[in-house]
DNA sequence: AATAATATACGAGCATATTCGTATAAAAAT
DNA sequence: ATTTTTATACGAATATGCTCGTATATTATT
């Protein structure tokens, strides 16, 4: 049984680039830096070496036609969310999803958000 | 700003740790290596070192009373994991829980969970 | 053409996490 | 009393993650 490359779980530093690569789609490492200088105080070449790294995982895929490498996500935004939370469930829920969300929702949570769950539990309902 | 005891992230080994001790109880390095053999080939003296810098961070509290010394989780369950979707929802998910929550409910989802979330739901709408 | 700017690659240093062996002390068994 | 078992403490080896400086190559500017 081999791990699939969506398993893999991205580190802290992998994943907030991998935030600005959703957001902004297919960059150089350059307008990486530049973004990620807005919050953090981050040296160019760390953020080239945590690409390269990334590229090595298979967590990115790049295009190296043009000098400047453009990085992209090599997965989707949700199967990444949809596999952290898969990995925290297993090792604090005991692997129950329901436990989790249960958890998560408190009473901060908006008479909105609200709605917006109960929407797609019945979704859920009506596929099942 | 300092940071709350309950705020620190366990490590994976250390969360592993604490999923017996919340499950246990109190108990003893003996009694904590030996449950967790029942599924890892791990050393005496790596469980031990584990519980011992969870001391020193606070994870855990002991009692030194007697020889072999009683360790137990310093924070439970509940604060942990709600520490941890709070950690993942601010890394993973922009900020926002509904997002968590929306991700985190799929077709797998039962419909005695289905259920029991809407029950909550309607809980947290009385209390707003 | 020479210089400056910009790019990747690479190695090394530092931090944290995990692992376990060995030393030492205390308690139990013989 | 001696030996064996059982305990903690401690140090060191290894792995991974993060950080950045330097080397080198390419492109742009003067």
């Amino acid at each position: 049984m081999s791990r699939d490359k969506s398993d893999i779980k991205p580190t802290e530093a992998e994943l907030t680039l991998l935030n600005i690569l959703w957001k902004m789609g297919p960059a150089t490492v350059r307008q990486i830096h530049e973004t990620v200088s807005q919050t953090q105080k981050t040296g160019y070449t760390t953020v080239l070496k945590i690409l390269q790294i990334m590229h090595e995982k298979s967590l990115v895929i790049r295009d190296e036609s043009n000098r400047a490498h453009v990085y992209a996500p090599a997965n989707s935004e949700m199967v990444t969310q949809s596999s952290l939370l898969k990995d925290l469930v297993l090792k604090a829920f005991g692997g129950s999803t329901s436990k989790l969300v249960m958890r998560a929702l408190d009473n901060s949570t908006s008479k909105e958000e609200i709605e917006d769950i109960r929407q797609l539990l019945n979704e859920l309902e009506q596929q099942s």
